[in-house]
DNA sequence: TAATTTAATAATGTCGACATTTTAAAATTA
DNA sequence: TAATTTTAAAATGTCGACATTATTAAATTA
């Protein structure tokens, strides 16, 4: 068997991640180390690296003496990652705008398209779907050219991502709601394409606020 | 001995954190677990998991079998973060004239009489001018209510403190460039209380960008 | 019965030990 | 001597064990 170049405490941070974020974790639920063990097939030192990176993201908080839990979440949570990501979104979009090449045109126009195609298509594969949305996304604010502002993004679409799973999968899926948004990625190209900064700015954020009305909607609805 | 509500491994990280941005480490050093061990009174895992989360704040890297070692810097890396945290404390300013009421004023003028005081005063304690001056910035964006990109603040706050602690500390000590920073201080108290966003965004900006001529400067003079 | 105390059970956090890997030094070879 | 190989030393990452603390269940009391 090939030696993995990742230490075993790495390994571990990328599946526990990957399943809280999935939402197989409930929020607020207990992380028994010895499950977690059994589990994920380590020890306790590599389990315990891998959850203390996991409170430094804010995805698992932990309580001297009584264990670790997945983070818990909340709807005026839910509004202040989407809002801080918006704003976040814009900064990056501005910045790309600015520096923006032939490349990154040509890139949003090939990104558009594909998205568009798959939208219009029968059978639509929620997975595929997103993995067309969110490369289209990264190719507006590829070239913005700040690391740290991207990673603050990837760290807050993370969140979002989250949420989106354990909230939002029924309400997102349906045809409607799909259109809308189709509608507000072509305006996003052509703005984007046109280097209207302030217009492509203020749509970005709106766009990435539309599942948090949703959301709120559903809530209200149901009480 | 009364025991303390943290485990060893918060107590450590607190501890590394402050002794990396203080400066009291060399970028790039390795950072020994022996070494670490004996400095700090503590075993294995709860040093392990300090540095973790370390590797989760960027303040540490680690490359498996072969150990920690502190972050390094750049003159690129400086610059991002500055630049960075100029954007969101821009961010942050506008929501805070958003929703900013009587107490978010009166508090801006306490601060700002505070700073404007020491800085006229004969001998300047360095430390204790880092702490009003802190406050006032503080004040400026307090009520701007969003937990996460106060947390986005105080992270890259915490890494151009490094920057300022390696490799600024000469500089921004003298009296002239204090009193221009101070002239910039009272501006910037006056668009808050004006509500001229805006403007206060753009001042806010240029204000955390000074540093950053500064050393781009004084680098250029050395070669 | 309800509330409190005590006992038992389970879980956490820390330590030292050990196998594996890297690094440094010594020995060998060309 | 310079380059390579071998040997020795040091350091890392992982494991299981153990003391301490929290939680649950049983027993006691009012």
């Amino acid at each position: 068997m090939k030696k993995s170049r990742q230490n075993t405490a790495a390994q571990i941070l990328d599946s526990l991640t990957n399943d809280i974020i999935q939402g197989e974790y409930s929020p607020r639920q207990k992380l028994h180390i010895k499950t977690l063990k059994d589990r994920y097939n380590v020890g306790t030192s590599p389990l315990r690296e891998a959850l203390s990176q996991l409170i430094a993201k804010d995805l698992v908080v932990s309580e001297n003496q009584r264990g670790f839990y997945v983070s818990g979440i909340s709807i005026n949570d839910l509004t202040d990652i989407y809002q801080a990501r918006a704003k976040i979104e814009g900064l990056c979009l501005e910045m790309a705008i600015q520096k923006g090449d032939d490349y990154w045109e040509s890139n949003i126009i090939a990104a558009s398209h594909r998205l568009a195609k798959y939208t219009k298509s029968e059978n639509i594969d929620m997975d595929e779907w997103q993995n067309r949305h969110f490369s289209f996304h990264e190719a507006l604010v590829s070239g913005c050219n700040s690391p740290r502002l991207f990673q603050i993004r990837q760290s807050l679409y993370e969140k979002s991502t989250r949420y989106r799973n354990l909230w939002l999968k029924e309400n997102v899926t349906n045809f409607e709601t799909l259109q809308v948004n189709q509608n507000e990625h072509v305006a996003l190209m052509v703005l984007a394409l046109e280097r209207d900064t302030k217009a492509a700015q203020k749509l970005i954020e709106a766009h990435i606020m539309t599942p948090v009305k949703i959301i709120k909607k559903s809530f209200l609805n149901k009480v």
